[in-house]
DNA sequence: GCATACGTTGGGAGCGTTCACAGTTCGGAG
DNA sequence: CTCCGAACTGTGAACGCTCCCAACGTATGC
């Protein structure tokens, strides 16, 4: 609710038109006008014609507030980052995930507003806004566990759909997710069939999905797997790299290791080749996402790829879905192993 | 103009409490409900506290369309990013930007939204959303020359304000700028000083008044600069890298060089390194923004600090001011010389 | 005791749309 | 020539809110 203190009215209106405005110029009624905004269906030739002239002689625009007012719908949907701001810059992750949804929903006629939710008090005053009825939807990228926004808008009954596996929310929410536990299998294997033998793992952090399936998906090869082989970090190079001095002076005699981002990995291989151990030669890194450094790094990134292009697409048609009505839904998109040079 | 053909209606309409529920569980009327709701000025204690229980009871939250199309205000602007996507996530500037904007929008109780307007296509779009009545104003922020952009929201009598110096349109809308050209001015004089005889420099992109701008500054003290000593770039890293090798190719005897972005500067040290130039000791390196990267890169970079900080407080202030009906400004801010390793 | 002022309250008007419905026109079939 | 339906058009009633004005006490000053 907005401070009622603020000034309220000192601006000199700049009356717009209105589609009597229009209506009047055109010599039709408000009706007819009407018609023609939404789609022209049974509406006369020279009357289309007048009203687009009176459009065009006007500067008419639609007055949104007032349309959505009465259909109660927006067209807009709102790509919510449940982020610190700064891992929006960093992660390309979501730069290919924002850019396939607005894509998809360009072609809908739907805008997408992005809105960054760093600090709890963002969440909750995006928790408002978003519920005040500003959007129809809401698609909401990286869910931290216990995060309270999946709570505020199943309360408000707002449609949404979550990236990523919802921790503890699986049965009641939409949601798109990679198959992250197979593709850290598929790594792991690929990493036993080359002839690794001590394998250990830098995970993401374990209150989102992707850092609990990867994790699990290590485990289901790795079923000897110690502490000392498993170190975490947040998904950012600088924590890749911090990890990998920790791993390594734990367990200093690893032969590969899974790093559950490619940021992740560049980090760990550049602690590495400070430390002067060549990549892969004396160890083995593997990285996951399939993200643009993966290539321009050096050694080229081993990786499992994600298929942003295709969550986007799922999330933007579930999305649309449930705002047409349907129920909630889930949809696992699987994963692909990509070989380079660093395994 | 939505798609009118798109289903209309078939989502179950989950009825959302009016404020005439609100009132009648409070016992009072709609009048009374409303002022609650601006500030709960000249309402009595008993009343106030029964329509605050009446609202949580009813889980009621204001219609933000009902309200907007009466207070011909909306309570968000707009942060129109008027650029190819990846550069909103490559560059750290506009995250600095974007950081400062939303926090002191936010002391004002105003959302705001983040547009990408990469394509022609998209500006369109959003040009036609933003007048829409979505939002009070706009922030633009990298604004090219001949971008449409700004005389659509001229035209339609949106508030809006600028981030740098708008090319063609300082006289007629409102921005914020740092003193590009004094800061190009400062380094050159700088390198100069310290005994630099024959000086370079990577340019911007010559579309915007920072690649202009700071040109100019280079221009104003090497007065004797050939062709042979500029070479441009768009910015970015890779950009960089390329300026510099055509740069050391066309002038190989350069014994300093002033890249006008501190990612171009990063992009240009590692083309240097790889070539076997040490810097600062075989060639100085300057840069330009005191972005993060300038400190944690080696070396680390000398480089013109712009306040960020500033630019978008004043942003803001600017926005805000015109939306409460004031004439259009033009602030500009000092650049300060940043001492590193790198020069 | 009466006029005045002030804090509080209720309700009507209106914001700019969409939508349902009723009315008009017109061409062709009976 | 009449009648019917299809194509087109105008109008009133919402949508949910804010704002204004009138009406009410109740306290204050003469």
């Amino acid at each position: 609710m907005a401070d009622p203190n603020r000034s309220r009215s000192t601006r000199p209106q700049r009356q717009r038109p209105t589609m009597d405005d229009v209506a009047a110029v055109a010599g039709v009624s408000r009706g007819t006008v009407s018609r023609v905004l939404n789609g022209g269906h049974n509406v006369s030739g020279p009357a289309l014609e007048a009203v687009e002239r009176a459009i065009r002689k006007t500067g008419y625009v639609v007055n949104q507030h007032a349309r959505s007012l009465v259909t109660q719908r927006s067209d807009s949907v709102a790509f919510i980052l449940s982020e610190p701001q700064d891992r929006l810059f960093e992660d390309p992750n979501f730069n290919n995930l924002l850019r396939g949804c607005t894509q998809v929903l360009a072609e809908h006629d739907i805008t997408l507003l992005l809105t960054v939710a760093g600090t709890s008090e963002d969440r909750k005053r995006i928790g408002r806004w978003v519920t005040a009825g500003h959007v129809d939807g809401a698609l909401v990228v990286s869910n931290h566990l216990g995060s309270p926004l999946l709570d505020e808008l199943k309360g408000r009954g707002l449609p949404f759909v979550v990236c990523g596996r919802p921790l503890g929310h699986e049965r009641e929410v939409s949601y798109v997710a990679a198959d992250d536990r197979d593709g850290a299998r598929q790594m792991v294997t690929y990493l036993r069939s080359r002839g690794h033998q001590k394998i250990g793992i830098i995970a993401g952090p374990l209150d989102t999905s992707g850092g609990v399936d990867r994790l699990a998906g290590y485990r289901d090869v790795v079923t000897d797997a110690t502490p000392a082989m498993i170190e975490g970090g947040d998904y950012s190079q600088a924590s890749g790299e911090a990890a990998m001095e920790r791993l390594l002076r734990a367990s200093p005699d690893l032969d590969a290791v899974f790093v559950c981002s490619d940021l992740m990995a560049v980090g760990a291989i550049s602690y590495l080749q400070r430390a002067g151990r060549s990549v892969p030669g004396d160890i083995a890194i593997a990285g996951f996402d399939d993200s643009k450094v993966a290539t321009t790094t050096s050694p080229s990134l081993t990786t499992i790829r994600q298929p942003f292009n295709r969550v986007s697409q799922e999330m933007v048609r579930l999305l649309l879905a449930h705002i047409a009505g349907e129920e909630h839904a889930a949809v696992i998109l699987p994963t692909e192993l990509i070989i380079r040079e660093s395994a």
